[in-house]
Order: C-alpha cells, then sequence, then structure tokens
DNA sequence: GCGTGCTACGATTGGTCT
DNA sequence: AGACCAATCGTAGCACGC
C-alpha cells in the first residue's frame, strides 16, 4: 500500500501507461493504441504488464534505486537488481542462486569481459532491446557467452552472418563494396574460405555453431541415474580466436581456446578470505574468471555511474527489437522470431539451459558420460522440445540449410538464404538484386562440396531427391511432396523426361519410389535384410536382434513373476518394476521414473510444453497418444463397443468405467499387474 | 559377432475435470 | 459422459564397445 509522499513519488518515478484489459468472459478483446490483448480464460489479462514491469525497474536502475548489487566489469561499476541479473542471464542465476552468494554486493568480473560488450547486454535485460554495433558486436557476442545468453549470442552471430553477407553480395554485385567494407571492419577480414556460403556462416568458427557445441541441450530438471551431466565446456576454436583477433574487435581477447575450455577442476568454487573465485561454467579456464567480492560491511556500492542509458536512461521494452548501426537501411529492426519467440527473450532462469549447466558445473565434476549422453538430450531436445520450429530458428540453427533445399525460393543455394540476410532487412539494392537474380544463377553458383549426391541433371543441383536417399535429407526434414512436385516439374521442362537418375551406378527410373527401391536394393547402407519382412539394417546383430521377433523366441524370463522377453535389456528394465528401482529422477518435483522415457514425458509437465498439436483444431497435447485419442473427436470414430449395450465410446477408459459402473466388471488394476503381469497377459488368474 | 545401453514409440490404465 | 492427463510397462531399432 503506497500512501502520501512514497506514493507520489512512485508515480512521478514510474508514470504507468493505462493498460489494456481483458475481460474473458466477455470474449471480446479491448485493445488500445498500440497493443493487443489476447483472452485468457479465468483472469483479466493487462498486455503491457510485463513491459512495464521491466521499464519501471529501468527507471530504478537509473537511479540507483534498489539495486542490490554491483557487477565491477575493467573498473567500471555497473549497479543492477539480482532479480533481472538472475531472469536473463544464466551465468548470475548460477551465482546467486547459490546461497552462499545469495548476499553477494559486489561481483567483479574478469577483466577480459569488455564492459562496453557489458553494458549493452545490461541495457538489454532492462529493456529488451539490443543495440548491436559493428565495432562492438563480437564484444557482445563474446560477453553474451560469458554470462550465459545464448539467445543473445545466437542474435549476434546472426548479425554477423548478416553483415558479412551483405557484403559479399555487394561484392557481387560490384556497388557499394569499398564503402560497406568500411562500415564493417569487424567482417572484412573474414575470407571466403572462411565463410560458408551454404549455410552462411563462418565455416570454421561459426560462433553460433560453436556456441552450440558447448550449449548443453540438457532437458532441465532431469538427473538420470543419479549423475549430473556437465557440458560447460565453451568451444570457441582457436580459429575463432584467430578471426576475431583479425577482426580486432575483441580488443581483450575474449575468446577462448578450444583447450582451454575443456576440462574443468572438480572443485570450481575456491574461496578465500575476502574473495570467491568461481569458474565460470562456460569459460573455465584461468584466462577468464570471475571474482565475487564478498561483501564487506556495506551491502552493494552505490556509488559510482550508472550504466548509460537513452534519454531519461529509458529504453520502453515494449517490443524485442535489435537495434543496429549504420549500414543497414533501417535502424531498428524486429527479431528475428518476433513476436511469438523473441530472440531477445531469454528462457526463463529455471529452463536456461546454460544456467542449468552453471549450476551443475559449479557443484559437481564435470565428467559424466558426458559425450554420449550429451549427445542423446541434444537429440532429444531437437525432437521434442523443437517440435515447430519456424523458420527462422530453422535457419538459425545452422543446418537448417537443408530444409529450404525443397524450394526454389529458398534453396540453401540461393544466394542470400540460410543465414541471416534473409532475417533482417538489408539494403534495398541489395534485397533488388537478390530477387532479380535468377534462380538458375543462383542455383548453379552452388559451390556446396558436399553436395555430392546431386541429379546428374544440372538443373537439380541441390534439389534433387537424391540427396535424400543418400542421407543428405531425411523424410521428415521437409515436405516430401513438395520434393516431389517440384521435381517433376523440373524434369517435364529441363530434363526431357530423363526421369530419376542413381547417382552411383547412373542407372535411370520413371518415379522416385523406383529409384528408392534401388538406392535400398543396390546402394543401401543397411546390407543385412530380413528374409521375412525386407527389413534392412545396417549392423548383422541387429538383423540377428530382429529375427527374434519374428521367431517369437523370448529366451530371458523374470524370476520373480515369469514374465518373457526377447532380450536381457528389455528383462533389465522389467526388473526395475520388482525391485522398486526407479533411477530417474525428476529434479523438479522428485519424481522417479523406471524408465528416462517416462521421465522426459513427465518433465513436460513441469515445462509446460505440449509437443503434439492437432492439425485440425490447433488444440496442443502433451502425450501423443492424448492427441490421437483426441482426434477421434474429429474423426467421430468410436472403436470401443460394449456389446451388453451396443454403446461405443470413443475412449477406452470410458469403455472401461461403463463396464465397471454399468455391467459390474472387474477390470485388472495396476497393483495386480505390478504382481504378476504374465498372469495378466495370458488371463492366468493371478495366485497372488 | 555379441552383448549392451539408449532411445522412441505404442499400448494400457486409472485418475481428474468439465 | 466426454475429454484429457499422467503414469506405467513392453517392444524393438539403433549404435557402440569389447
Amino acid at each position: 500500500m503506497l500512501t502520501g509522499l512514497p506514493r507520489l513519488l512512485w508515480g512521478c518515478l514510474f508514470s504507468p501507461r493505462p493498460q489494456c484489459f481483458v475481460i474473458p468472459t466477455a470474449r471480446r478483446e479491448l485493445k488500445d493504441c498500440d497493443s493487443m490483448a489476447t483472452a485468457a480464460d479465468g483472469c483479466i489479462q493487462f498486455t503491457r504488464h510485463a513491459g512495464d514491469v521491466l521499464l519501471n525497474f529501468n527507471r530504478l536502475r537509473s537511479r540507483n534505486i534498489l539495486t542490490d548489487v554491483t557487477i565491477q566489469v575493467d573498473g567500471q561499476d555497473f549497479h543492477a537488481h539480482k532479480a533481472i541479473l538472475v531472469a536473463c542471464s544464466g551465468f548470475f542465476y548460477s551465482v546467486f542462486m547459490d546461497p552462499e552468494n545469495a548476499n553477494l554486493g559486489t561481483i567483479s568480473l574478469d577483466a577480459k569481459v569488455d564492459p562496453k560488450g557489458f553494458s549493452i547486454l545490461l541495457d538489454f535485460m532492462y529493456t529488451s532491446c539490443l543495440n548491436i554495433k559493428d565495432s562492438l558486436v563480437l564484444a557482445t557476442l563474446n560477453t553474451a557467452m560469458y554470462l550465459q545468453m545464448e539467445h543473445v549470442a545466437d542474435t549476434c552471430h546472426r548479425f554477423i552472418n548478416s553483415r558479412h553477407q551483405l557484403l559479399n553480395m555487394q561484392n557481387e554485385v560490384q556497388t557499394n563494396s569499398l564503402h560497406l567494407a568500411e562500415e564493417i571492419p569487424a567482417l572484412r577480414p573474414i575470407s571466403e574460405k572462411e565463410f560458408d556460403f551454404k549455410n552462411n556462416h563462418i565455416s570454421t568458427s561459426s560462433p553460433l555453431q560453436e556456441c552450440r557445441g558447448y550449449i548443453p541441450n540438457v532437458f532441465r530438471g532431469i538427473n538420470t541415474s543419479g549423475s549430473y551431466h556437465v557440458y560447460g565446456d565453451l568451444h570457441v576454436s582457436a580459429g575463432k580466436l584467430e578471426i576475431s583477433q583479425k577482426m580486432n574487435t575483441l580488443p581483450r581477447g575474449g575468446a577462448l581456446s578450444q583447450k582451454q575450455c575443456l576440462q574443468v577442476p572438480n572443485s570450481n568454487i575456491a574461496h578465500s578470505e575476502s574473495t570467491t573465485t568461481i569458474s565460470h561454467p562456460i569459460s573455465s579456464h584461468p584466462t577468464f574468471p570471475t571474482t565475487i567480492v564478498r561483501p564487506e560491511g556495506a551491502h552493494g556500492s552505490l556509488q559510482g555511474p550508472a550504466a548509460p542509458l537513452e534519454e531519461d536512461g529509458i529504453q520502453h521494452p515494449q517490443t524485442s527489437c535489435l537495434r543496429l548501426s549504420p549500414g543497414f537501411s533501417k535502424g531498428v529492426i524486429c527479431s528475428p522470431q518476433s513476436p511469438l519467440r523473441s530472440d531477445c527473450q531469454p528462457n526463463s532462469p529455471t529452463e536456461s539451459i546454460s544456467s542449468r549447466n552453471a549450476t551443475l558445473s559449479l557443484k559437481h565434476p564435470p565428467n559424466h558420460n558426458k559425450d554420449t549422453k550429451s549427445r542423446n538430450w541434444k537429440k532429444y531436445k531437437f525432437i521434442v522440445m523443437n517440435q515447430i520450429p519456424d523458420e527462422n530458428e530453422k535457419e538459425a540453427q545452422g543446418g537448417s540449410a537443408e530444409t529450404p533445399a525443397m524450394s526454389p525460393t529458398l534453396s540453401p543455394c540461393r544466394s542470400g538464404g540460410g543465414g541471416g540476410l534473409s532475417e533482417v532487412q538489408v539494403d534495398e539494392g541489395v534485397a533488388k538484386h537478390r530477387e532479380d537474380t535468377p534462380r538458375s544463377q543462383s542455383v548453379n553458383s552452388c559451390s556446396n562440396s558436399t553436395c555430392s549426391s546431386h541429379c546428374r541433371c544440372s538443373s537439380c543441383v541441390c534439389d534433387s531427391p537424391l540427396r535424400m536417399e543418400m542421407g543428405h535429407l531425411s523424410p521428415d526434414s521437409y515436405g516430401r511432396d513438395d520434393t516431389t512436385r517440384l521435381h517433376s516439374e523440373h524434369s517435364s521442362s529441363s530434363c526431357e523426361n530423363s526421369n530419376y537418375f542413381c547417382n552411383s551406378c547412373d542407372s535411370k527410373f520413371l518415379d522416385e519410389d523406383s529409384l528408392k527401391d534401388h538406392m535400398v536394393q543396390v546402394h543401401s547402407d543397411k546390407p543385412y535384410k530380413c528374409d521375412c519382412c525386407q527389413a534392412a539394417f545396417r549392423y548383422k546383430g541387429n538383423l540377428a536382434s530382429h529375427k527374434t521377433v519374428h521367431t517369437g523366441a523370448k529366451p530371458y524370463h523374470c524370476n520373480i513373476c515369469g514374465a518373457q522377453f526377447n532380450r536381457p535389456a528389455n528383462l533389465k528394465t522389467h526388473t526395475r518394476i520388482h525391485s522398486g528401482e526407479k533411477p530417474y529422477k525428476c529434479e523438479t518435483c522428485g519424481s522417479r521414473f523406471v524408465q528416462v522415457a517416462h521421465l522426459r514425458a513427465h518433465v513436460l509437465i513441469h515445462t509446460g510444453e505440449k509437443p503434439y498439436p492437432c492439425e485440425v483444431c490447433g488444440t496442443h497435447f502433451r502425450h501423443l497418444q492424448t492427441l490421437k485419442s483426441h482426434m477421434r473427436i474429429h474423426t467421430g470414430e468410436k472403436p470401443y463397443h460394449c456389446e451388453n449395450c451396443d454403446l461405443h465410446f470413443r475412449h477406452k477408459s470410458q469403455l472401461r468405467l461403463h463396464l465397471r459402473q454399468k455391467h459390474g466388471a472387474v477390470t485388472n488394476t495396476k497393483a495386480q499387474y505390478r504382481r504378476a503381469p504374465s498372469n495378466i497377459a495370458t488371463g492366468l488368474v493371478n495366485p497372488c
């Protein structure tokens, strides 16, 4: 409750703007001049509340009010609110969430952290606007990596790619190249060899890819087998260091060598009397330490200049944006994934991959089955956590160049595709050049050396379905129909009915299916085929395992319940039912599970993710089975039939309930199943 | 070549909410 | 009653180490 002077001061300070709100029951959206509200059941939604809160925080910061921590960077003091830092940075999250550091008033970052880069990021935290400057973009990038703000790092990387591609394109058209190069000194030194034209990134040292090399794709909240997986290795190659030095835009040599980042001492926290040095989870190497100055008497330092702010020190965080330095026609562009998935919006602290990683690296030694499981988690994250990545996100992830290959306008070989250029508004002249460039020209300019399985037709180039057959693309990575259509159109016009070619033996085929059959039969990398079902396997052992399923042999028996299994691994999993062993623990709620897949499904509850959308009505579901069941609403299917009263039900649980309530049926329970699954499976009476 | 672990997926079940 | 949620269990493809 604010009364009197404090209330007046509050009003003077914040000048709250009128909010729009929504009354869900009325199902009517009210909007003011610049905001849009969406209805949310059960609440009145103030659409600008979040932005205004951040604005107010920024005003507080500009006046040094209620700031509770001072970050010292190369002699400069930056005052901030821990809550903001924690909410935006995995690094600060890891620091302040440690109870030992909760009361820290001053943190001194390593001297190699560029204060200008930090200032930019601090401003971003408070404004949602990232002020990228050519001369500071690498400093910003490295600082973002240091602070574990990978979304910002990605954005910086795209910015770099965009600028470099802009430069290249301008060189191609030989217009204004010198002028642009002068404006982009940071990019000029990159040679063409260093730049991957296919993916439009710096091939040898892409910051994004390097970042993704170290960014742990651990699914938060998961603790498998009681062990932690630490991926705190900053992976900035020596090549990038070299480039950075060439660019001369990393004045403090913030880039890290690959060797420096891999091994972290077991003891990541070393306490001294007055200072605590915490090995940064990313930059855990001697040259990039973080020194935390523990409070000595006074809590925090309030002297020193506040971080520079625009106009009254305030920049309203209403929209996530990039503020670009000269060289782009538009000073402010929307973040590539704005507004639905802004690059400038971090994960929540608890969701932050890097913060999670940071916490782990602070507390646990790093060597825990790192490679294998990290790959697995990455794979999982890609599949589950990014079920429907938007195009921008796909492109931003480097390998995305595969996807647009199926579209004439999105070919990775096109000039201007695949990288950041398509995501930002570039100079009109350059854009026009891109538009005017004939597709054939841009396609044929493909210099992708990895595209070895091109269709022999020169016009197909990267768009050949052969790429899929040879493993360049999986069928799931793009629309197969589009591919077929594209090639068919092309074939009719340019290939003189040449149909489909086998890149290995020059055989010709009339259609894609024939070619596929040929590839599987003749050139398959899975030479071991099942005699019964023609299933192909790469390894002979897997074929043998497969054959045990058509034989039906289940030689592995559970000693407790008699259940039979076809392989020992499955029996081992089964025995956990009896032993009660549940090695996979949810770190959020403590629930434990027998299989890690169960844990993954469970964790979705905490993340709120519902990766299975209904294509008909758009409803999202957390479990595939739920989606399938839901689809029956649209199909009208009611497959479960009560033979007693001729009623049909859409869900089996409904039928079971009906049978119990109306017909007195007794169904097996989980408890019974736990005692004797084999008996239930065979219909025998449970001896228990 | 074999054994093993990891993983995705399907099926099932009981429960809750509207 | 209908719809959905979450947990549980089994199956089998895949990849890798020995």
